[in-house]
DNA sequence: GACACGTATCGATTAATATCAATACGTACA
DNA sequence: TGTACGTATTGATATTAATCGATACGTGTC
Protein backbone atom coordinates (compact mmCIF):
# COMPACT_ATOMS: atom_id res chain seq x y z
CA UNK A 1 0.00 0.00 0.00
CA UNK A 2 1.41 3.22 -0.79
CA UNK A 3 3.06 5.32 1.61
CA UNK A 4 1.72 3.44 4.53
CA UNK A 5 -1.38 5.45 4.23
CA UNK A 6 -4.30 2.38 4.37
CA UNK A 7 -7.45 3.99 2.62
CA UNK A 8 -9.72 0.92 3.07
CA UNK A 9 -12.34 0.99 5.13
CA UNK A 10 -14.86 -1.92 6.66
CA UNK A 11 -18.09 -1.96 4.26
CA UNK A 12 -20.25 -0.29 7.31
CA UNK A 13 -17.70 2.62 7.33
CA UNK A 14 -17.35 2.78 3.84
CA UNK A 15 -21.07 3.02 3.15
CA UNK A 16 -21.30 5.70 5.18
CA UNK A 17 -18.72 6.99 3.35
CA UNK A 18 -20.52 7.03 -0.13
CA UNK A 19 -23.85 8.11 1.75
CA UNK A 20 -21.68 11.32 2.96
CA UNK A 21 -19.94 11.77 -0.70
CA UNK A 22 -23.04 12.12 -2.85
CA UNK A 23 -24.57 13.94 -0.28
CA UNK A 24 -22.09 16.53 -0.86
CA UNK A 25 -21.75 15.64 -4.66
CA UNK A 26 -24.38 18.01 -5.61
CA UNK A 27 -24.20 21.72 -6.20
CA UNK A 28 -27.52 22.40 -4.38
CA UNK A 29 -26.58 20.62 -1.38
CA UNK A 30 -22.68 21.96 -1.19
CA UNK A 31 -24.64 25.19 -1.76
CA UNK A 32 -27.03 24.74 1.22
CA UNK A 33 -23.99 23.50 3.70
CA UNK A 34 -22.09 26.47 3.16
CA UNK A 35 -24.87 29.00 3.39
CA UNK A 36 -25.39 27.17 6.84
CA UNK A 37 -22.15 27.80 8.09
CA UNK A 38 -22.14 31.29 6.97
CA UNK A 39 -25.55 31.91 8.70
CA UNK A 40 -25.59 33.96 12.29
CA UNK A 41 -24.91 31.53 14.89
CA UNK A 42 -23.99 28.63 12.66
CA UNK A 43 -27.99 27.71 11.90
CA UNK A 44 -30.45 28.21 9.62
CA UNK A 45 -34.32 27.46 8.89
CA UNK A 46 -35.27 25.94 5.15
CA UNK A 47 -36.98 29.61 5.58
CA UNK A 48 -34.10 31.32 4.87
CA UNK A 49 -32.26 28.99 2.76
CA UNK A 50 -35.32 28.15 0.56
CA UNK A 51 -34.57 32.03 -1.28
CA UNK A 52 -31.51 32.09 -2.46
CA UNK A 53 -31.42 28.53 -4.24
CA UNK A 54 -34.43 29.44 -6.37
CA UNK A 55 -35.71 26.21 -5.92
CA UNK A 56 -39.43 25.01 -4.55
CA UNK A 57 -39.31 24.61 -0.29
CA UNK A 58 -40.41 21.29 -0.65
CA UNK A 59 -37.10 20.86 -2.95
CA UNK A 60 -35.08 22.39 -0.25
CA UNK A 61 -36.21 20.43 2.96
CA UNK A 62 -35.59 17.16 0.85
CA UNK A 63 -31.94 18.37 0.13
CA UNK A 64 -31.76 18.97 3.60
CA UNK A 65 -33.09 15.59 4.82
CA UNK A 66 -30.61 14.41 2.93
CA UNK A 67 -27.80 15.93 4.40
CA UNK A 68 -29.70 15.04 7.64
CA UNK A 69 -29.62 11.20 6.90
CA UNK A 70 -25.87 11.21 6.08
CA UNK A 71 -24.73 12.47 9.04
CA UNK A 72 -23.56 16.28 8.03
CA UNK A 73 -26.45 18.22 9.72
CA UNK A 74 -28.47 18.25 12.50
CA UNK A 75 -31.93 19.47 13.05
CA UNK A 76 -33.50 21.07 16.00
CA UNK A 77 -37.38 22.09 15.87
CA UNK A 78 -37.66 25.27 17.67
CA UNK A 79 -41.41 26.41 17.70
CA UNK A 80 -42.60 26.43 14.40
CA UNK A 81 -39.07 26.57 12.74
CA UNK A 82 -36.75 23.99 12.13
CA UNK A 83 -32.88 24.75 12.94
CA UNK A 84 -30.23 23.29 10.57
CA UNK A 85 -26.58 22.84 11.60
CA UNK A 86 -23.29 21.43 10.40
CA UNK A 87 -21.98 18.04 12.21
CA UNK A 88 -18.31 17.82 13.96
CA UNK A 89 -18.13 14.62 11.12
CA UNK A 90 -19.37 17.69 8.18
CA UNK A 91 -16.78 20.41 9.91
CA UNK A 92 -13.74 17.90 9.63
CA UNK A 93 -14.69 17.14 5.44
CA UNK A 94 -15.14 20.48 4.75
CA UNK A 95 -12.41 22.20 6.47
CA UNK A 96 -10.00 21.47 4.34
CA UNK B 1 -20.35 32.00 10.73
CA UNK B 2 -19.60 29.13 13.12
CA UNK B 3 -16.48 29.19 15.17
CA UNK B 4 -15.20 31.62 12.82
CA UNK B 5 -14.46 28.73 10.02
CA UNK B 6 -15.90 29.84 6.52
CA UNK B 7 -16.75 27.10 4.57
CA UNK B 8 -17.72 28.95 1.53
CA UNK B 9 -15.72 28.93 -1.72
CA UNK B 10 -15.28 30.67 -4.96
CA UNK B 11 -17.75 29.36 -7.48
CA UNK B 12 -15.09 27.85 -9.47
CA UNK B 13 -13.44 25.94 -6.33
CA UNK B 14 -17.17 25.03 -5.46
CA UNK B 15 -17.60 23.49 -9.10
CA UNK B 16 -14.40 21.61 -8.47
CA UNK B 17 -15.53 20.76 -4.76
CA UNK B 18 -19.14 19.40 -6.12
CA UNK B 19 -17.06 17.21 -8.57
CA UNK B 20 -14.82 15.47 -6.47
CA UNK B 21 -17.42 15.09 -4.18
CA UNK B 22 -19.91 13.33 -6.75
CA UNK B 23 -16.87 11.41 -8.25
CA UNK B 24 -15.89 9.87 -4.49
CA UNK B 25 -20.36 9.11 -3.78
CA UNK B 26 -20.37 5.93 -5.34
CA UNK B 27 -19.58 2.76 -4.02
CA UNK B 28 -17.83 1.18 -7.20
CA UNK B 29 -15.45 4.47 -7.49
CA UNK B 30 -14.87 4.62 -3.47
CA UNK B 31 -14.17 1.24 -3.64
CA UNK B 32 -11.92 1.35 -6.95
CA UNK B 33 -9.80 4.64 -5.01
CA UNK B 34 -9.73 1.75 -2.21
CA UNK B 35 -8.13 -0.83 -4.20
CA UNK B 36 -5.71 1.13 -5.62
CA UNK B 37 -4.55 2.79 -2.56
CA UNK B 38 -3.85 -1.10 -1.24
CA UNK B 39 -1.76 -2.24 -4.49
CA UNK B 40 2.01 -2.85 -4.69
CA UNK B 41 4.18 0.47 -5.35
CA UNK B 42 0.40 2.81 -4.87
CA UNK B 43 -0.67 1.93 -8.34
CA UNK B 44 -2.91 -0.47 -10.36
CA UNK B 45 -3.79 -0.95 -14.41
CA UNK B 46 -7.40 -1.65 -15.59
CA UNK B 47 -6.69 -5.29 -15.35
CA UNK B 48 -6.10 -5.40 -12.20
CA UNK B 49 -8.90 -3.72 -10.90
CA UNK B 50 -11.71 -5.23 -12.95
CA UNK B 51 -11.80 -8.35 -11.91
CA UNK B 52 -12.78 -7.41 -8.24
CA UNK B 53 -15.56 -5.35 -9.04
CA UNK B 54 -17.57 -7.73 -10.83
CA UNK B 55 -18.04 -4.86 -13.55
CA UNK B 56 -17.33 -4.95 -17.23
CA UNK B 57 -13.74 -3.47 -18.42
CA UNK B 58 -15.50 -0.76 -20.08
CA UNK B 59 -17.00 0.24 -17.14
CA UNK B 60 -14.07 -0.01 -14.66
CA UNK B 61 -12.29 2.27 -17.30
CA UNK B 62 -14.91 4.69 -17.24
CA UNK B 63 -15.50 5.05 -13.54
CA UNK B 64 -11.17 5.52 -13.43
CA UNK B 65 -12.10 8.65 -16.23
CA UNK B 66 -14.04 9.96 -13.89
CA UNK B 67 -11.87 10.16 -11.14
CA UNK B 68 -8.83 11.09 -13.29
CA UNK B 69 -11.16 14.01 -14.11
CA UNK B 70 -12.16 15.43 -10.57
CA UNK B 71 -8.42 15.06 -10.00
CA UNK B 72 -8.33 12.42 -7.68
CA UNK B 73 -6.42 9.62 -9.99
CA UNK B 74 -3.26 9.95 -12.08
CA UNK B 75 -2.77 8.23 -15.02
CA UNK B 76 0.48 6.80 -16.54
CA UNK B 77 0.96 5.40 -19.74
CA UNK B 78 3.67 2.25 -19.23
CA UNK B 79 4.03 0.04 -22.23
CA UNK B 80 0.42 -1.40 -22.79
CA UNK B 81 -0.65 -0.64 -19.52
CA UNK B 82 -2.19 2.43 -17.81
CA UNK B 83 -1.40 2.98 -14.07
CA UNK B 84 -3.85 4.77 -11.67
CA UNK B 85 -2.20 5.88 -8.62
CA UNK B 86 -3.98 8.45 -5.87
CA UNK B 87 -2.88 12.21 -6.39
CA UNK B 88 -1.98 14.05 -3.01
CA UNK B 89 -5.57 15.77 -2.89
CA UNK B 90 -7.57 12.67 -2.77
CA UNK B 91 -5.31 12.08 0.13
CA UNK B 92 -6.19 14.69 1.83
CA UNK B 93 -9.49 14.11 1.20
CA UNK B 94 -9.79 10.68 2.47
CA UNK B 95 -6.92 10.59 4.77
CA UNK B 96 -9.83 10.90 7.93
C1' DG C 1 -61.33 24.64 18.33
C1' DA C 2 -60.08 27.37 14.23
C1' DC C 3 -56.64 29.61 11.85
C1' DA C 4 -51.95 30.93 10.09
C1' DC C 5 -47.46 29.70 9.11
C1' DG C 6 -43.25 26.87 8.66
C1' DT C 7 -41.94 22.39 7.32
C1' DA C 8 -42.37 17.54 5.59
C1' DT C 9 -44.22 14.10 2.55
C1' DC C 10 -46.43 12.30 -1.72
C1' DG C 11 -47.05 11.46 -6.61
C1' DA C 12 -45.63 12.51 -11.11
C1' DT C 13 -42.36 14.09 -14.51
C1' DT C 14 -37.91 15.05 -16.32
C1' DA C 15 -32.89 14.81 -16.29
C1' DA C 16 -28.74 12.40 -15.07
C1' DT C 17 -26.08 8.20 -14.27
C1' DA C 18 -24.51 3.29 -14.33
C1' DT C 19 -24.06 -0.41 -17.04
C1' DC C 20 -23.23 -3.42 -20.93
C1' DA C 21 -21.84 -5.25 -25.64
C1' DA C 22 -19.54 -3.91 -29.52
C1' DT C 23 -15.92 -1.65 -31.44
C1' DA C 24 -12.08 1.55 -31.99
C1' DC C 25 -7.48 2.91 -30.41
C1' DG C 26 -2.63 2.33 -29.02
C1' DT C 27 1.41 -0.31 -27.94
C1' DA C 28 4.63 -4.15 -28.21
C1' DC C 29 6.39 -7.77 -30.75
C1' DA C 30 6.91 -11.37 -34.34
C1' DT D 1 2.95 -5.14 -41.61
C1' DG D 2 0.02 -7.94 -39.13
C1' DT D 3 -1.34 -9.86 -34.82
C1' DA D 4 -2.31 -9.90 -29.86
C1' DC D 5 -3.45 -7.60 -25.86
C1' DG D 6 -4.72 -3.80 -22.68
C1' DT D 7 -7.49 0.17 -22.62
C1' DA D 8 -10.86 3.78 -24.27
C1' DT D 9 -15.01 5.16 -26.63
C1' DT D 10 -19.65 4.65 -28.52
C1' DG D 11 -24.52 3.70 -28.57
C1' DA D 12 -28.31 1.81 -26.22
C1' DT D 13 -30.90 0.61 -22.10
C1' DA D 14 -32.28 0.58 -17.25
C1' DT D 15 -31.96 2.62 -12.90
C1' DT D 16 -31.55 6.54 -9.98
C1' DA D 17 -32.05 11.34 -8.65
C1' DA D 18 -33.80 16.22 -8.92
C1' DT D 19 -37.61 18.89 -9.19
C1' DC D 20 -42.30 20.59 -8.76
C1' DG D 21 -47.26 21.24 -7.22
C1' DA D 22 -50.37 19.64 -4.05
C1' DT D 23 -51.23 18.32 0.36
C1' DA D 24 -50.44 16.63 5.04
C1' DC D 25 -48.27 17.50 9.56
C1' DG D 26 -46.86 20.47 13.81
C1' DT D 27 -46.69 24.37 16.40
C1' DG D 28 -48.12 28.74 18.26
C1' DT D 29 -51.99 32.14 18.60
C1' DC D 30 -56.53 34.01 18.66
Amino acid sequence: MAQGISLTKSPKVREKLVEQFRALGDETRLGLMMAVSESENAEACVCDLTPDTGLAQSTVSHHLKMLVDAGLLSRTQRGKWAYYALTKEAQKILKN
